[in-house]
DNA sequence: GACACGTGGTC
DNA sequence: TGACCAAGTGT
């Protein structure tokens, strides 16, 4: 190793020389979304998180304003049937989520007075929230100070602090290890990081045709400094859909979606022709709880327990 | 740790 | 044009 210099400080060993730049960008750059506005409240931030899980912005954007104004308060949600969670839920993908929000929401009634908790590990008990939401909810909408590591901030993280294209497959604890040193010490400070750093990954340290001609921390930039060499290792696996059961899954459903009360058997058989794996899927969605099973052959979304008043 | 889980846009 | 990608979670 050689001496370090106070000019040429890596990322890791000097965080403070990240936080400045990336926090300063982002209060020039950062998109106007509506779940960053003060009125959206804790709900509105965890109403997004659901949603933006693996979904785009830009998709998530129209059911979000939706479901808001149907559902301006957790306790308005968890009176509804979950069928109407996954049918307001449209064609976001991953329908599991809306019944999952659903679910949250319901704990947040009858556990929580109707607010959405502030403490991350009760956030982290509500079904639906993960290591990432429960810091992102955390963070974003009560400003405390917690690693918020989704593929936006590893892959700032893999590139600025590493030096590498990508970052794993999964999270690791050298990533973790990582976010937490990075994190500024200042709790006001730290959520601002999380946000700032985040965009950062979603609008010019992108996946594919990054713009490191805008990037606040180009200079210090590990993988640009090391000429920006491409991922090595295994191409990581895609993922497959036309053919598989979520694609049934997703045709049986839509069908569900789109009928307002109960429809028969004959209506899915009619959305995929092989019988063994049409059987399949629909088992699969009923034991999610996604799909209710009625008498005389008929389905319909979940209707959820009757209102006893 | 690997896999299942939707949907649509992009290059 | 088919892979890859998108603010992950649960098993």
């Amino acid at each position: 190793m050689t001496a370090t210099h106070a000019s040429q400080t890596s990322p890791a060993a000097d965080p403070a020389a990240l936080h400045l730049p990336v926090i300063a960008w982002f209060e020039q750059h950062a998109r106007d979304l509506p779940w960053r506005r003060p009125e959206a409240g804790a709900w509105g931030v965890m109403v997004s998180e659901f949603m933006l899980q693996q979904t785009p912005v830009s998709r998530v954007l129209p059911v979000y304003e939706q479901w808001l104004a149907r559902w301006p308060r957790p306790a308005d949600l968890a009176a509804e049937a979950p069928g109407e969670a996954v049918r307001a839920w449209g064609r976001l993908g991953y329908p599991r989520r809306a019944l999952r929000l659903h679910g949250a929401a319901q704990a947040i009634a009858e556990r929580h007075g109707g607010e959405v908790p502030s403490d991350h590990a009760q956030l982290l008990a509500l079904p639906g929230i993960g290591e990432y939401t429960a810091a992102a909810v955390a963070s974003f909408a009560y400003g405390q100070r917690h690693a918020v590591l989704d593929t936006n901030v590893r892959r700032v993280f893999a590139r600025a602090a590493t030096g590498v294209q990508y970052p794993p497959t999964a999270t690791t604890a050298a990533e973790r290890r990582l976010a937490r040193a990075l994190l500024p010490e200042e709790e006001g400070t730290a959520a601002r990081w999380a946000a700032a750093s985040m965009e950062l990954g979603a609008l010019v340290c992108t996946a594919r045709n990054e713009e490191c001609g805008r990037c606040p921390i180009a200079a210090q930039c590990a993988w640009r400094l090391a000429g920006k060499p491409a991922h090595d290792g295994p191409a990581r696996r895609g993922q497959t859909y036309a053919g598989t059961d979520r694609q049934v899954r997703g045709r049986l459903l839509a069908v569900l979606r789109d009928a307002p009360g109960s429809v028969p058997q004959s209506a899915l058989d009619a959305v995929w022709p092989e019988p063994v794996q049409r059987g399949r899927a629909l088992d699969g969605l009923v034991s999610d709880g996604l799909v209710e099973p009625l008498e005389g052959g008929r389905y319909r979304l979940p209707a959820g327990p009757p209102v006893t008043g």
